[in-house]
DNA sequence: ATAGGGTTAG
């Protein structure tokens, strides 16, 4: 052993290159006497060096080597070892680059250490340059070397890297192969996993081991390929390998992942051991699959078999809690993290900000969030998404654009949250903004992120850049179809979209719920009565389907739409479904457009008896007792519902200007051109007088009781109409959206604006777009 | 002496 020291050392310190020998080779260690001493000395040194760092014992190891005249290659590998297989990467890359300064040369035992300390401290560059390095010195034909670079380039993302290193190396292990397929799988390239494996056992007869099972298993779980994950299992009972207890975990999780619990629970009893990790794959897969009550038993009987929970734990029970939305369970959960001291914890934080948000409570999402030392794209995704599932786009859209001013780019996860909060708002230029990003950063095939586009382009008013993106699509699924059509019957566009539905139809694509109600809303909103009454019709005997509530909720608005407000209340006494208050709000609707009071009124009590806080319904109902004149009624529902201690909806109207959203509220003065945008509006509201058909004009109570700001002179909608008429180019389309739906008042006036001004004027409202030209509506004045 | 992933957030 001791000469292979002596070997090695001598291959390192004289070369070839007198130079070195002569910087290296001092006159006192020059004699024979010191150099054999020296010799016997490196030996001994080596031996205990070498003890200890098997040993683990690096710090000790660290100071005798320090301590040590002139180490050679054995020595210096020996260190950058102990460090690297500590996880102390840092350190390893430090003493290989003294080695370097040393003028010591690295040999095919350095580079694997150095690679992997690379590798595992994410030095991008510099795990490039050893390679170029490893190249120069004609070490590129290393097994083991080609294998940790094969390591290092998965690590990295660079999957192309990877695969050039392994293909370019001129022999190949198990371990080489087994490298790849862990690459694959770790970037989510389930699919690639697998046929790699396939390929390594059919195209070169090798056995799977312990490594390439795991794996294998790991990308079942990924591409939820359950049959092949129990091809697996059989093949690790049929070749006998002893299923260890990391292996029966890795079965364990792969059918939870797959949604198999009923496997899962079967696999987790017959188990002789089980530890914490079985525990909580366990926990986690109730979790995952919606059983949340499940995951808080496996808990509980976890801790009965004396296993303490970890951090891990903690992660996985709180979906459990965000889908009972448990506040108190989720509360709970973060003080036994906060005693425990899991805290602080990315991965921790990020899942209590989601269960925070998802029990509809943003204040401690916010908390976590800003208090975040570190915080990964997840983290900003997940706070995205929690501001867009409560409702509060305009947040949502703020944080998209502070991420953007950091380093961290915008991925999937966050365009398919920050899509439809833009939708919401109809930021039209945001939008068109993150679309042309969408192409740039190469999601544009995807077809989740597509389909929110098409609906967002819709929503935003734009139906021709909407179709436009649809029949650009690369493959178009029943999503998407259902959203095109969904698109054309809120602007009002019916028969277009029952021919997109046929044309749907043609291409072999077979209808499904969401598919009915996008045509059954075509064909209320239209007024297309047969053809609503045939597509109800053939959904049920064509295609066998039970309608749900939003379907009898389309023909209930359907029947309204035609003024037979007797057969829509036969039509919802005769519902095999229980009606909602969605039901008696279109019966609400009918009752409001036919002026028939006695009807609205039933519909109301139906509705408060389901819903007591429903705003909506006291607005509308005492609306019409105002423009029927019925003063003494406007009081008596308008008290009842501050009895209640309820408070209407403000009322919101957005529109876009120069890339940012602009909110209005009524007799909003907040604004820069507020004091234009009143004197505007007092100037047209005279010409509306003068137009002398406004409904309200004649007698308006709600102008007498509200206060003035609250005249439908200074309703949020018609300011937000009056700021994007002066302030943008003539010609143009105005859009604004609106968070309730549109008055009488506002809906009279804006046509006559849209007649005045000669502008086109689409007003999206909760429910349906209207688009006013020349002193008329898409809608036909019914809404 | 050298290369290796059981469970964790959207």
């Amino acid at each position: 052993m001791a000469t292979a020291f002596v070997h090695s050392s001598c291959n390192t310190v004289s070369g070839s290159n007198p130079q070195r020998r002569l910087l290296r080779d001092s006159p006192a260690a020059s004699t024979s006497t010191t150099r054999r001493w020296s010799r016997v000395n490196l030996a001994s040194v080596a031996r205990t060096l070498f003890s200890l760092i098997n040993a683990g014992r690096v710090r000790e190891a660290a100071s005798l080597f320090e301590s040590t005249e002139k180490p050679d290659t054995f020595l210096w590998n020996l260190m950058i070892r102990g460090y690297a297989n500590g996880e102390l990467y840092e350190e390893a890359v430090h003493v290989y680059r003294r080695m370097q300064d040393a003028g010591v040369w690295a040999d095919h035992f350095t580079f694997p250490f150095v690679i992997k300390s690379f590798a595992n401290s994410s030095s991008y560059d510099d795990g490039l340059r050893v390679h170029a390095k490893i190249i120069k010195v004609g070490l590129d034909s290393d097994l083991f070397i080609c294998n940790s670079l094969v390591t290092m380039y998965s690590k990295f993302g660079l999957l192309s890297a990877a695969e050039r290193v392994f293909y370019e190396m001129p022999e190949r292990d198990d371990v080489s192969w087994n490298s790849l397929v862990d690459g694959y799988v770790s970037n989510g390239e389930g699919w690639r996993s697998l046929v790699c494996i396939k390929q390594m056992q059919e195209a070169f007869g090798m056995r799977l081991d312990w490594f390439a099972i795991t794996s294998a298993l790991a990308a079942c779980s990924l591409e939820l390929c359950l049959e092949q994950g129990k091809e697996i299992h059989c093949h690790v009972i049929r070749n006998g390998l002893e299923p260890d207890i990391k292996l029966q975990t890795a079965l364990l999780d792969m059918y939870c992942k797959n949604g198999d619990m009923v496997y899962a629970q079967r696999l987790f009893s017959s188990m002789s051991r089980r530890n914490i990790v079985t525990w909580n794959a366990l926990i986690g897969g109730y979790a995952l699959n919606d059983e949340p009550l499940q995951a808080f038993a496996s808990a509980i009987k976890m801790q009965d078999n004396y296993m303490i929970p970890d951090t891990i734990t903690v992660v996985n029970l709180l979906p459990a809690c965000a889908e009972l939305r448990s506040m108190d369970h989720g509360k709970a959960i973060h003080a036994l993290a906060i005693k425990k001291g899991f805290l602080p914890h990315l991965i921790l934080e990020t899942a209590l900000m989601d269960m925070y948000a998802k029990c509809g409570d943003l204040k401690p999402s916010e908390l976590l969030f800003e208090k975040m030392t570190e915080k990964s794209l997840v983290s900003w995704n997940t706070m995205i998404a929690a501001y867009v599932q409560n409702g509060r786009n305009l947040e949502a859209l703020q944080l998209f654009l502070h991420l953007q001013e950091g380093p961290l780019g915008p991925d999937v996860f966050t365009i398919s949250s920050i899509i439809p909060a833009c939708a919401e708002l109809a930021s039209l230029q945001q939008g068109t903004q993150i679309h042309s990003y969408v192409l740039r950063a190469g999601y544009g095939r995807d077809s989740v992120v597509l389909n929110s586009i098409v609906n967002m382009y819709a929503r935003c008013g734009d139906l021709n850049i909407s179709r436009q993106v649809f029949d650009r699509m690369m493959c178009r699924d029943l999503v998407s179809w259902n959203i095109l059509i969904m698109g054309y019957a809120i602007h009002g566009h019916g028969k277009a979209a029952l021919e997109l539905f046929s044309a749907m139809k043609d291409t072999g694509l077979k209808p499904n719920q969401s598919t009915f109600t996008s045509v059954l809303t075509a064909c209320s909103i239209t007024g297309l009565s047969d053809e609503g009454w045939l597509h109800f019709d053939s959904m049920q005997q064509e295609y066998g389907m039970s309608p749900e509530i939003e379907h009898y909720g389309c023909m209930v608005d359907l029947l309204g739409r035609t003024g037979d407000l007797r057969a829509a209340i036969d039509f919802i006494n005769k519902m095999p479904l229980v009606p909602t208050a969605r039901i008696w709000g279109s019966l609400l609707t009918a009752g409001r457009n036919n002026r028939n009071i006695e009807v609205a009124e039933f519909a109301a009590e139906q509705i408060l008896r389901l819903e007591h806080d429903n705003t909506g319904c006291y607005v509308l109902l005492s609306s019409m007792y105002a423009d029927a004149g019925k003063r003494e009624d406007v009081d008596r529902v308008m008290s009842l519902m501050r009895q209640k201690g309820l408070n209407r909806t403000a009322a919101r109207s957005l529109v876009e200007f120069d890339g940012k959203t602009c909110s209005f509220v009524n007799g909003d003065r907040s604004h820069d051109q507020s004091n234009k945008i009143h004197q505007v509006s007092s100037v047209l509201s005279r010409k509306i007088e003068e137009a002398a058909c406004d409904p309200g004009a004649i007698f308006d109570p709600i102008d007498a009781v509200m206060k003035k700001a609250n005249s439908p002179n200074r309703h949020s909608l018609r300011l937000a109409v009056i700021f994007r008429l002066i302030s943008s180019t003539v010609g143009s389309p105005v859009l604004v959206k609106k968070n309730v739906r549109i008055c009488n008042h506002c809906h009279h006036a804006v046509k006559l604006i849209s007649g005045f001004s000669g502008r086109e004027i689409i007003v999206g409202d909760t429910k349906i777009y209207h688009h006013f030209s020349d002193g008329t509506c898409s809608c036909g004045d019914y809404w």
